[in-house]
DNA sequence: ACAATTATGTGGTTAAAACCACAAAATAGA
DNA sequence: TCTATTTTGTGGTTTTAACCACATAATTGT
């Protein structure tokens, strides 16, 4: 386990490399790798691991009981998941995570990491504060979800979307996690009306694009 | 100040009435009160003390540049806001919080709550690992808030929103904290059109409803 | 108790997006 | 390379909710 880059994950910010590997075997934390596609949780199971992603990437979603696919997010590598769920006993989970490609997860027990254990690890309260800023960051990520999907129009959905990850990425040209059909369960709309307001907007000369890549023309308010 | 009813508050669950006092004066939290409707923090803003609402309600509001509202939440009387912008340094509020009714705050200062104090009071430790749970819960709230407006049509949002809280507080007939209007901006739906909506679902026997007070009808699938 | 203000319901119109079907393009697998 | 599969775009139709205007009801403050 590549203990250096670890490090720097937000999760373990703080902690040297001889913690981690120490915390790691005294706490017992495992790891599982997963291909596209696979389940790694589901609505109703109940969990008390946090999982921080070593490589690849998991998405977060929901399926209505009318069947209707909601996105909540994408995990990228370096980041948590289902860490709300960890740190209240007995909580079952309301979405599903699924391997958004193939990933390698590490899972951090969080009722272990609570406990004061025997060797009394370093890094234990370093990692408890790190956790409540993972949880504060992913508590904006949500709201900025929220923001996303409370336009009344598709259009305006897009551009608060698409603004948002020019900030985030520094440029007007942005790169997307998703597909077509998963940009539209992210946002909560039809795909093919999706599609039809990309194509009004680049006819109108808002923005262009090639698959998931989009150029935002900044100009043309 | 009741530290006897803090002492329930889930932030502060398992410290002494001794240790809050102590903690209060020796990182010099403070209490403010607010008339109902006054701004207790405004979208831009950047904070470092989480608000503990020791009576009344708060509610968390967006205004985007078009002038739509959208409301996130209302916090009662035991609940916390703005956790997740205190625990991040400098991060700008992305909402507005209000006072929904007449109001007192204990504002908790998170960087004095971070650093371990000169007296070393003994709840420190404890403060924060309710954080991490305070802030796992308000997570799931934001979950459910999203999952209340995923529907595509407004009553499979009042569906989702009046379910929850049929469950939340045990009973069919439920009472909620919004006005139609604020029902509306927390769905992200037009009020007039909710009300249709609502009227059209009583004719249809789904639900019968006073003012703010619902009571759902299980049977009429 | 009254007036002023605010909240709610309702009708009518319009705009928008959901929904359906299908063709074309891109991708993956053999 | 060829085929099968998946993804994307587009036209057409229908449903739905936004939007506007206004009447009525309820609430607030004096």
């Amino acid at each position: 386990m590549n203990y250096k880059w670890i490090a720097r994950t937000a999760l373990f910010r703080g902690c040297t490399e001889q913690d981690i590997e120490s915390i790691c075997r005294c706490l017992d934390f495992g790891t599982r790798s997963y291909r596209r596609g696979d389940v790694i949780a589901l609505s109703g199971d109940t969990v008390s691991d946090i999982g921080l992603v070593l490589s690849g990437s998991v998405r977060i979603e929901n399926n209505d009981i009318w069947g209707n696919k909601s996105i909540l997010g994408i995990v990228e590598s370096g980041g948590v998941f289902a860490e709300a769920y960890a740190c209240i006993p007995n909580e079952p989970l309301m979405v599903d995570v699924i391997a958004n490609q193939d990933c390698e997860i590490l899972f951090v027990n969080v009722p272990k990491l609570f406990q004061p254990c025997d060797n009394s690890c370093s890094c234990h309260n370093k990692l408890i504060q790190n956790l409540v800023i993972v949880s504060a960051r992913k508590n904006l990520h949500l709201t900025q979800r929220i923001f996303h999907t409370s336009s009344k129009t598709i259009r305006g959905r897009l551009l608060s979307y698409f603004s948002q990850q020019a900030a985030i990425q520094g440029s007007s040209k942005i790169k997307i996690p998703f597909d077509r059909q998963q940009l539209a369960d992210y946002l909560n709309v039809d795909r093919s009306a999706l599609s039809k307001e990309l194509g009004k907007m680049k006819k109108e000369g808002l923005l262009n694009y090639h698959k998931n890549v989009f150029e935002l023309n900044i100009h043309n308010q």
